[in-house]
DNA sequence: ATAATATCTAAACAATCGTTTAGTTTTGTT
DNA sequence: AACAAAACTAAACGATTGTTTAGATATTAT
């Protein structure tokens, strides 16, 4: 009983998530997804309710959408190798000429780090909070490890994946290069 | 024959710095400043040309500021051991029950890696190779290794140092101790 | 065909952004 | 004492921020 949308929603939405996740959430204005999505205000304001709302719909589309490289961690049986290729995989626009935007959750969890906008900032916690769990099981794969060993190596490997999102956004594929292969080096 | 100044420079630089440092450039508005720095927009304007202006010159500022890091480390002549006590200088905040603001050189890297600000991209890229001859040069001091070696582990030690200033504002100690620890475990 | 309703466009909203202007006050020199 | 120069206050600037409103348009159920 009424009009149809003339826009695809998941359409629109990888389009905002990509401005986003060039330029961050403040520097990206309204009038820029306006422009990107191809609707007007009004049409986001509807689906979306807000910017937040919208970033927030642009953070879950965007974790469906690198579940490529999530699955095979998930997955995968090859404990510590497993991380590894993940971190890899993380940076794969580094060495395919693409532009680099690094990790969108990382450079939110940046940006966010000293805001006070609880919403995004619990979605940030809970998703440092999964990877971690995730990592922990894959060291625990070495039955050689005590449990103090893999709490380290994972509190290690969090922060090595925090730093290599964030230096992905400028560095060059040698040096992302040497990054990963010395990060696993000894663990 | 004028007027004298009623505040000092090198304070209100100090203040604004400090606000810049908690929020990042795009976040910290004018009106935020002008409160901070307890003096008018005008003066702002008239001592340091506008807000670009004004945050080139706080990050000079910073970097004064934070040679009591430094210093150590281009003095130290103990190679690999002065770049990881210059790690822990780094986040010495994060050990003191400070308010954790990371570092401002790689937060405003971070904020501005897709930005065009030509000035303000030209002074990180600059810092950060200055760090990297920095760490070069300390590895170098162990004549076991050799060139290929050194250049791969300053690789390794500056992504890892951007990735700790990045992690500072948001781990825990333990989670920043491990890390460190780890970090220079097998160089 | 008509009524109902959702979606569109386009303009306007108040608030805030960085920046500038106008006018007053203070200081130092002659 | 009078003038000149710099620093102050406070208000306003136009542009842009995120958000909302008003009205036209299109679609569907009856």
């Amino acid at each position: 009983m009424a009009r149809k949308k003339e826009y695809n929603k998941e359409e629109v939405l990888e389009k905002a998530m990509q401005l986003f996740w060039r330029n961050g959430y403040e520097t990206t204005s309204m009038q820029m997804l306006e422009k990107e999505m191809g609707i007007n205000k009004f049409s986001i304001y509807s689906a979306f309710g807000n910017k937040q709302g919208l970033f927030l719909e642009s953070l879950n589309h965007y974790k469906l959408r690198i579940n490529s490289i999530f699955e095979p961690l998930i997955q995968g049986t090859k404990g510590i190798e497993d991380i590894k290729q993940f971190f890899y995989d993380s940076v794969r626009s580094n060495f395919n000429d693409e532009p680099l935007k690094g990790c969108l959750v990382t450079n939110t969890y940046n940006e966010f780090s000293e805001s006070e906008d609880v919403l995004i900032k619990e979605q940030m916690t809970s998703f440092m909070e999964d990877l971690k769990a995730i990592f922990i099981e894959k060291l625990q794969m070495d039955p050689n490890k005590d449990q103090e060993t893999v709490l380290k190596q994972a509190n290690y490997l969090l922060l090595a994946k925090h730093g290599l999102a964030a230096a992905a956004r400028v560095n060059t594929p040698k040096e992302i290069k040497d990054y990963i292969e010395m990060t696993f080096k000894n663990l």
